[in-house]
RNA sequence: GGCAGGUUGCCCGAGUGGCCAAAGGGAGCGGACUGUAAAUCCGUCGGCUUAGCCUACGAAGGUUCGAAUCCUUCACCUGCCA
């Protein structure tokens, strides 16, 4: 097997922290597949776009010939991983498994199952820690951590420093070392990856091993990614998360956040998110360097992310999309057939030219403004838009001639922010 | 269980009886510039049938012409003591 995954992994800037180096290449140099795992907990119904630098990597590993075992948090996930910004709200067991079942599925789309000795695995800490007994867990766990080291803990500083923290995040750590343990004791894991907010639940579970098995396991973090701004990557510019559920976030939407990304940002997410070599990357920052109101890095990015996501079916349409409503052609130009396309892929409403909707209210109905108050903020601030026409009348509404092939009017608030009205008559 | 401090809009945070839909900052949103970028500057930022009305300062009650501000009870958080 190659060890050659360690060098990608550092040109590309997923390494964060590691336990030996030295270590965990001769263990990638034996004879067998490594097996390593990465755990995802439920605390969504979907994952979103951050969890897809782990989940990648794990990708990344198999195909250097390593055995990924995917871990969906069934029981983590009832517990909550304890974050600085205060304690979680717990979810009811029935909303775990719900989620849990979903990010299951999501999750099976990155890696490959086969009956080679790379086949990935899927597992639920559900199924070892449901039916656990209490007196067990802190008997044959419990005794192996010691508070005081786990006092140490950042996390749990400034949680102490802050608002404080419950008994229940507080044994976070546990339930997920006892993870690889078991893992390690049924599969033979031996490496262990995830964010690098996970540093220390991760170690947590190699010092178990050593402890109780006296074995050598590791850890290795990829990196937070953060933009260029500092801000956790994957927030749309609304402040919500995009998801890689469709449902939750369209592929048009989940496109265009990748199109937008910045110039300083787009290089290294070339090298966090895709599977293109060096060389191509390189050419790519250069291009963007020369000419960046291409965008080519952008928009090769966005590409790859979502056919790697939704696929390239769905790729083909938001980049005709993209194109149409963003391209410099008169929408009046478009054809019926690209029109229809294009606006599939965005929110659409039905209006009644009878019913003479004003401006104020395409807005709000499109979903393009939360209310008619925002709604006459923007029409008042220049930042309404019916088919690339600024609107400036709060009282305006279309008529017959506004419509484009009879029935569509292209609604915009803003620069990118794109809503299809179709009119009906009668 | 006792004592002390706290709970304000998306977030942080000021406000101790009227001038409070509530200072300031951040985020967000719109505009200008540009490249569907960044930076910068300007504007905006609870809702509505918008010269007015409604909702809102942990919850419920009370005092008052008038309460985010005072009183009572409750909930939760933090610290110290038991």
């Amino acid at each position: 097997m190659s060890t050659n995954i360690l060098d990608e992994l550092e040109w590309r800037g997923l390494i964060a922290q590691s336990t030996d180096r030295n270590a965990l290449r001769s263990e990638l140099d034996g004879p067998d597949p490594l097996t390593l795992y990465c755990g995802f907990d439920p605390t969504a119904p979907s994952l979103h776009a951050g969890n897809l630098v782990p989940l990648l990597t794990l990708r990344r590993f198999q195909q250097a010939g390593a055995r990924p075992i995917v871990l969906a948090g069934g029981a983590t996930g009832m517990i909550g991983d304890p974050r600085d910004t205060g304690e979680r709200t717990l979810q009811t067991a029935d909303v775990v498994a719900e989620w849990a079942s979903r990010i299951r599925g999501q999750l099976e789309r990155f890696v490959e199952f086969d009956s080679s000795p790379t086949g990935a695995l899927v597992v639920d800490n559900l199924d070892w820690t449901g039916g656990q007994g209490v007196l067990e867990f802190l008997r044959d766990v419990g005794k192996h951590f010691s508070v005081n080291v786990m006092l140490g803990r950042e996390t749990v500083k400034r949680r102490l420093a802050a608002e404080g923290m419950s008994y229940t995040e507080f044994s976070y750590l546990l339930l997920q070392s006892q993870d690889y343990l078991r893992l390690y004791r049924e599969h033979g894991c031996r490496l262990q990856i995830g964010g690098s907010d996970q540093w220390g639940n991760i170690v947590g579970g190699v010092e178990l091993i050593r402890r109780v098995e006296g074995g050598t396991a590791h850890a290795l973090t990829v990196p937070l990614v953060t933009d260029s701004e500092g801000r956790k990557f994957g927030k749309s510019t609304g402040g919500g998360n995009i998801w890689l559920d469709p449902e939750m976030t369209s592929p048009y939407a989940w496109y265009q956040y990748f199109v937008n990304v910045a110039d300083a940002d787009v290089g290294r997410y070339l090298r966090l998110f895709t599977f293109l070599s060096l060389d191509e990357i390189e050419a790519l920052e250069k291009d963007i360097a020369e000419r960046p109101h291409l965008r080519a890095g952008q928009k090769r990015l966005a590409e790859e992310l979502t056919t790697l996501v939704h696929g390239e079916h769905h790729t083909r349409q938001v980049v005709a999309a993209s194109q149409a409503l963003f391209g410099r052609g008169e929408l009046r130009e478009l054809d019926a057939a690209t029109l229809d396309a294009a606006l599939a892929e965005i929110p659409t409403v039905t209006a009644r030219l009878t019913e003479q909707p004003t401006i104020v209210d395409l807005l709000v109905n499109s979903g393009l403004t939360d209310s008619r108050g925002a709604a006459r903020r923007t029409v008042n601030e220049g930042g309404a838009y019916v088919n690339n026409t600024k609107i400036s009348d709060e009282a305006w509404h279309p008529s017959e001639s506004d419509l484009l092939h009879g029935r569509w009017l292209v609604l915009r608030r803003g620069k990118r922010n794109l809503a299809g009205v179709q009119v009906v008559r009668s």
